[in-house]
DNA sequence: TGACTCATGTCAGAATTCTGACATACCTTG
DNA sequence: CAAGGTATGTCAGAATTCTGACATGAGTCA
């Protein structure tokens, strides 16, 4: 076992443990979102608009880390059921600002609290210190792999 | 901004930094992947079988975090590609221990000298205690994450 | 003003991945 | 030895997500 000197192993890999940890994490949220009947792009979305309400399509397209297209699907299916209100034409621009209707902000309460044992869940056994740790590792990582081809 | 007490934050939220911060790994790995014409997916499999010679399909579906209907479909163009090799019966069980071939090997090592600078600046601006804190908050969330509902 | 660039919303089709289901093989338990 | 439980490989269909493309609105610059 770890025998490999020449390859990326994946026993040491922090890259391979990143897509574990987020893998279990999602699995996790999957689970307690379930019986809602709410997917975690779905909560995600949700979620998003919550704290910063207006943000357009594309924005909580990004923020969820999915495409425009796929978020736009979501967004119409959220509109059609009432979680979801959007202005008819663009105050500004094409971009048009969602909102949560206040079913949707019920609809979140529950999947927040559903949300917030796993991420508990998923603290347990870290001191704050190394919550922090965490928190610094990965903002790091994110930055260190931020716009991998900025050249001219 | 960060207002939110009720909520989970995403500003603050572990699990979101994490989402992002796997996100971030993804698209690097597809950025230096796309020009080899190999997927994430296609490259942990030969990755894994590398490290693991004699995996099966079972196997490598978990090691890669995906479903085995879809790694069985990647191991199928592998197969006919010639990049992996399984015996047409099982010698114990059901399980076809898989296998790279001189043409796979040589694939991958393309591949992993591609990821590895991917992880190299992913790792960069973090100290070596850092890194050694990264793994240990990681590995952390991932068993406390483990076995939710373990119950009766 | 006019050409250019960029971001956005949206439609349509393709590709990928998943869920459901079935038959088979091993292992445990009584 | 028989029965139940678990794991595997595989097929088929459904669901999800992505890529490609187009038109529109806003900002930039000569």
């Amino acid at each position: 076992m770890s025998q490999n000197g020449a390859g990326v192993d994946l026993d040491t890999s922090l890259g391979y443990l990143l897509k574990e940890a987020s893998s279990a994490l999602r699995a996790a949220m999957e689970e307690v979102l379930r019986p809602l009947g709410m997917s975690v792009t779905h909560y995600s979305c949700l979620e998003l608009l919550a704290q910063r309400p207006g943000l357009s399509n594309s924005e909580l397209a990004r923020g969820a880390f999915v495409t425009r297209q796929t978020m736009n699907v979501l967004l119409q299916a959220l509109e059609r059921d009432g979680y979801v209100t959007r202005p008819a034409e663009a105050p500004v621009g094409k971009a048009l600002p969602a909102r949560l209707t206040p079913r949707g902000r019920r609809s979140l309460e529950k999947a927040t609290t559903a949300v917030r044992s796993v991420e508990l869940k998923m603290l347990a056994g870290m001191t704050e210190a190394e919550q922090s740790a965490a928190f610094r590792s990965l903002r790091s990582m994110i930055h260190s792999l931020r716009d991998t081809n900025a050249g001219p």
